[in-house]
DNA sequence: TAGTGGTCTAGACCACGTG
DNA sequence: ACGTGGTCTAGACCACTAT
């Protein structure tokens, strides 16, 4: 069953591939259970064993959720478990909160050569930014600058943004098909500015955290960038390294 | 074989605990080969497959790295793979490359309330305390405050240090008997304030990462703690949002 | 009771590294 | 040629969830 390809490519893998497949194209949407093994076994004429250890894979990789005794199902961005996976704000005191969300602005532009090419678009395409402040406890602590493909978003507006309930990620899975999978961040440290200062409520020279994320969905393909600035009186910014 | 304690837990994780005693005993070095996972079964008279099992997660921890045709291997901190695995500094332009390390002081003192508690001491035990200035291409860029507990790391002093050629977790695990497995990070952007710009030859003023760590070695135990703070004028801190 | 994922086994064979 | 880890299979049984 090898493919005589230069690299050897086992059959879990393949079918790990074309289960992929699948996901990438909705035929199984966010939330749903997925075929059973033995099912997949059959479909794809291997061993269950085969389709486990592909599952087991993507279930590492956070595309697919197991759940014993119930199934496999494609994984969400409105679990609890996802929720904080791409906000990695702690408070100093006290238990990890959900922050508000005030939207400044949400408008189409144009994008320029460094957006165009953090997005692998060309320069001129048109994109969506928007603009917003997260608070906690009525603190306003972020400030976050959004540019998304306009071709994937191009229906997005402030009513849209303003009406839905759940997390960013959760409205862009529901609502435009767009699954954000992993992002990379780039992290320094500068002082505010008077524009950013304003809208936190710090003085011009409050350092901040300057977050720069590039989220990527299925196929490496980025679909979003944003930079953020972050106040770290009252949070820090946790990681981990493994 | 289930021990009907009130959490089940399954044959192979019996077995990798039992490995992972083996690691901590050190009845195998670090980057020694561990026994074939035929041998092991025979020895825990288990099969082959529950042996495989334990080392997939063992190796998918980091405590053991597989090498096909080879054997299993106890991770290092000298592998290639390992060496930025806990320096997160990426440089704006260029390569990454390992940093130039000045010594400043290595003395012995004794854990204040807040040093005690994060390594899990009392107050007043007995302390190492190193502090360091690392350079990219002769630019000090990272200062370094490093605490360790005097029970592990008393015949620790600057000549070592200064000798030493590698990493300093390498030096750890090689001279000291202990392996960092993992680290929590705090990222906060302070002012550098006098005495660190001085050394990183920066404003009083510039915004730094101020980034603190608590290390841990097996069994969770927390062995070290640092607190670093990081010009990002030239570099910035790379994450991965998984 | 039935269906799902989870564990364990035994055996055959493949790919890789070293003699 | 041999020993290592890596893949694939088939079957039995266990644990969890729902009906």
């Amino acid at each position: 069953m090898n493919n005589s390809a230069p690299t050897f490519s086992p059959l879990y893998r393949q079918i790990k591939g074309l289960i992929m497949q699948s996901l990438e194209s909705a035929e199984w949407g966010p939330g749903e259970a997925i075929p059973s093994e033995i099912e997949l076994a059959l479909r794809y004429k291997v061993s269950q064993g085969t389709v486990r250890k592909a599952i087991d894979e993507l279930a590492a990789e956070k595309h697919l959720l197991r759940r014993q005794g119930k199934g496999t199902f494609v994984a969400t961005h409105d679990e609890a478990r996802a929720q904080f996976r791409f906000l990695r704000l702690m408070p100093e005191v006290g238990q990890q909160e959900w922050p508000a969300s005030r939207l400044l602005d949400c408008k189409r532009a144009r994008a320029s050569g460094e957006i165009a090419q953090l997005l692998e678009l060309k320069a001129g395409d048109g994109i969506v930014i928007i603009r917003r402040v997260l608070s906690f406890a009525d603190e306003p602590t972020v400030f976050e600058q959004i540019y998304l493909p306009g071709t994937l978003f191009h229906e997005l507006n402030a009513e849209i943004f303003n009406e839905y309930k759940g997390s960013m990620y959760k409205l862009f899975e529901t609502e435009f098909g767009t699954r954000m999978i992993r992002a990379e961040e780039k992290i320094r440290a500068v002082a505010a500015g008077p524009a950013v200062a304003e809208l936190l409520r710090v003085s011009t020279d409050t350092p901040l955290l300057c977050v720069d994320r590039v989220a990527f969905s299925y196929g490496e393909r980025p679909v979003e960038y944003r930079r953020g600035y972050y106040r770290t009186d009252q949070h820090y910014y946790r990681n981990e390294l493994g």
